[in-house]
DNA sequence: GAGTCGTGGAT
DNA sequence: TATCCAAGACT
């Protein structure tokens, strides 16, 4: 739920999704379109989708048991490289690189000098994060989850608090005047007209239906025929919306 | 490796 | 008001 996606809105769906379903075995056993009815409007509702089939992934082959192995982690689905090192750190106090968007804005500013990391995780940055973690396992642990805060509390995207910062004397960004970002130009997100924002009306109008609805329905929120039909198309390709025998859709 | 994939609070 | 960007993963 925390990826990409900002903790104070994650906090009350990621409460009331425990409330629904305390353990793995719980979810799993729900059809997938109540994981995806469950997600709201968090964003990136294929999460949903990747949090169910963890779901079963960790029924099947761990038990039901969340495993504490990293590898193991990094095979379920929805879990990439920041996540599996992150519930490995967090929840099982192990050694493990972890390198989120807070993390590589204080290593950028307090090693590389820079006021931003790089678009994607470079091979350099990982091994500069390699380097400067703790070798013993506890400490580490401590010292990323330790990072990552000063990254979402002090050292922010957007007006950071040097002035509070512990780490202050040794940043490189500071000692050089902070320096504005001069780096190759930052990809805007653009929104209005995308697909993304097709997909996001079609999904809520599945998501706030009580069971299927009619293409009418659907075609009343966007207006582009070729973009709504692709995108619904999109929808149902990643299994977010399942077409029904009578012509109407639903989540799946 | 670059594109794609939602949403909404903050500035 | 427009832009930024947030505990990334996957193709």
């Amino acid at each position: 739920m925390l990826q990409q996606t900002p903790v104070a809105r994650v906090l009350p769906v990621h409460e009331q999704w425990l409330d629904r379903w305390p353990t793995p075995a719980d979810l799993a056993a729900e059809p997938t379109g109540e994981a995806v009815r469950m997600w709201g409007r968090l964003g990136y509702p294929r999460r949903a989708l990747r949090l169910h089939a963890a779901a079963q992934a960790i029924v099947e082959r761990h038990g039901g048991e969340v495993p504490d192995d990293h590898a193991a982690l990094l095979a379920l689905p929805g879990v990439g490289e920041y996540t599996a090192a992150a519930v490995a750190s967090f929840a099982f106090g192990q050694r493990h690189v972890v390198l989120d968007t807070n993390v590589r804005r204080v290593l950028a500013r307090t090693v590389g000098g820079v006021e931003l990391p790089a678009q994607h995780v470079t091979k350099a940055e990982r091994e500069t994060a390699r380097e400067l973690l703790p070798d013993d396992e506890a400490t580490a642990a401590t010292w990323s989850v330790a990072v990552m805060e000063l990254g979402a509390l002090v050292c922010t995207a957007a007006r950071p608090r040097c002035t509070e910062c512990p780490v202050a004397s040794l940043c490189a960004w500071r000692a050089a005047g902070h320096p504005a970002y001069d780096g190759p130009p930052r990809k805007v997100q653009t929104w209005a007209g995308t697909d993304r924002q097709c997909r996001g009306r079609l999904l809520a109008v599945l998501r706030d239906a009580d069971g299927p609805v009619h293409l009418s329905r659907l075609d009343a929120v966007w207006a582009d025929d070729a973009q709504r039909v692709r995108s619904l198309a999109g929808l149902v390709e990643d299994g977010l919306a399942v077409r029904t025998d009578a012509g109407t859709y639903a989540l799946p």
